[in-house]
DNA sequence: TCTATCTATTTGTATAGACAAAAGCGGATC
DNA sequence: GATCCGCTTTTGTCTATACAAATAGATAGA
């Protein structure tokens, strides 16, 4: 039991996607669409009004609808935390928080963060393993102002990442990964030799032109990477559950 | 001048990124609205739809709208061609094709890439420099039956990368990216240190579930990086250009 | 020839009204 | 208490209609 208007959506999707109709076609204008499906304009509409929402449709008031330039290579990656990636995986997750302290920016960070020096900080290390074996190394700023609450907060039971995305709500997100070599530091806590190639997972978080926390993630390279499959067409059903209000 | 569904979309939308509506907060019903907004259901009906379609809200009948849960860590990465991210970016590109084979897949690769051996296929080999500097190396394999229209170009003016994203129509793509030290022939190629981090994105392609084509651009780690920003929020404008029909 | 204006077409937005589907809730019954 | 039934609320879909905005193409004028 289908919709019309999500009839007509997937009826259109179907034929860009197959190839029936390539870049550049013409979609038929809504009162032809009105016509073959027997319904009103307003249906149509929002058929077409989705498809271009998705980006897979381009519309002209006067010209009509046109299947859009292939979305080329814009794909959906998931950025875990580390602890939920590890569960989603079935594997076991542990921590260790290597280094906690309170301290204040200087210079060199603080330009490189785009905040003022002398903000104060907690910063934090923080040793990942799954399975019993190193998995990452977290290193983190956190803003004091923009999180109050991370001064008094240990995270022996909530590791850093997870507490922060529970209590701490943020508007923007700057994730940039890399490929590293290991320097002897890291190298000796990720139980891999100096110089191994890690994959870097930095990322920036922003409420209202604030930074939030900024933290670095080393993986060794041997043991970890990103992955995403993307489907051009899928609609990206994230249902959470509300059951329950939080009032 | 906007639209009303677009300023109750917006209204709201700035409640929840601010904060102000945590997670599970019930968003006033659309009768509430209405008489908030002076406008008809239709017109809240299409605001809380696209917002519920963005995921930032969920809705359920007889119970009601509710922020939620935050969308934790889904980033959009735009993973370009090479040479469309160079010509974006305002740099200079130009490529090598160093190697251009026709062969059968062996049996390892076969598997590798979940086809069968025996397969004929051409394999590509191409060097990527940006503003005169060695960028990435990129090694394709391109499955002759799924683009048969490979077997005659020579990719002297268009880069595979690019051609393929024009001329053949794909349904999924698997995009992995990883770290790896460079071997000694990478390294030579690219111009850098043997052993040295580099960056590689492995992307393969499917139509109906074969692939297409299957490829690994390596980049030295010193002169590339992955990065994207992300506002929960943003919707996804990539206008493409259609003003010329290619009919 | 070039420019400004008009016209027709197509999409965008909005309305009021209608009924359907989902689901919480209370009451009746066993 | 457990189960079923019907009531009510809220969202989902659809229609018919209307006018606005954009704009390609035609027309008129300089």
């Amino acid at each position: 039991m289908v919709s019309i208007h999500q009839r007509i959506f997937e009826d259109i999707e179907a034929r860009i996607m197959s190839g029936v109709w390539l870049p550049g076609h013409r979609i038929p204008f809504e009162h032809e669409l009105v016509k073959e499906y027997q319904c009103s304009r307003m249906t149509v509409n929002k058929a077409l009004s989705a498809l271009a929402e998705r980006g897979m449709i381009i519309r002209r008031r006067k010209v009509g609808s046109f299947v859009a330039a292939r979305q080329i290579d814009r794909t959906v990656m998931d950025i875990r935390d580390i602890s939920t990636e590890a569960e989603l995986a079935g594997h076991d997750h542990s921590y260790t928080i290597l280094m906690r302290k309170i301290e204040t920016l200087d210079a060199a960070t603080a330009t490189q963060l785009g905040e003022q020096a002398g903000a104060e900080i907690l910063r934090l290390q923080c040793l990942h393993a799954v399975d019993g074996k190193p998995h990452a190394l977290e290193r983190r700023i956190i803003m004091l102002a923009m999180a109050p609450s991370a001064r008094t907060e240990n995270f022996a039971s909530v590791p850093p990442g997870k507490w922060l995305l529970d209590m701490v709500p943020w508007s923007k997100a700057r994730h940039v990964i890399r490929a590293v070599s290991a320097d002897a530091a890291t190298a000796r806590l990720l139980e891999t030799e100096r110089g191994e190639a890690c994959l870097t997972l930095i990322r920036q978080t922003w409420r209202s032109s604030r930074t939030v926390t900024y933290v670095e993630i080393i993986h060794p390279g041997d043991r970890f990477q990103f992955a995403s499959d993307f489907h051009p067409t899928e609609k990206s059903v994230t249902e959470q559950l509300p059951r329950r209000s939080a009032t």
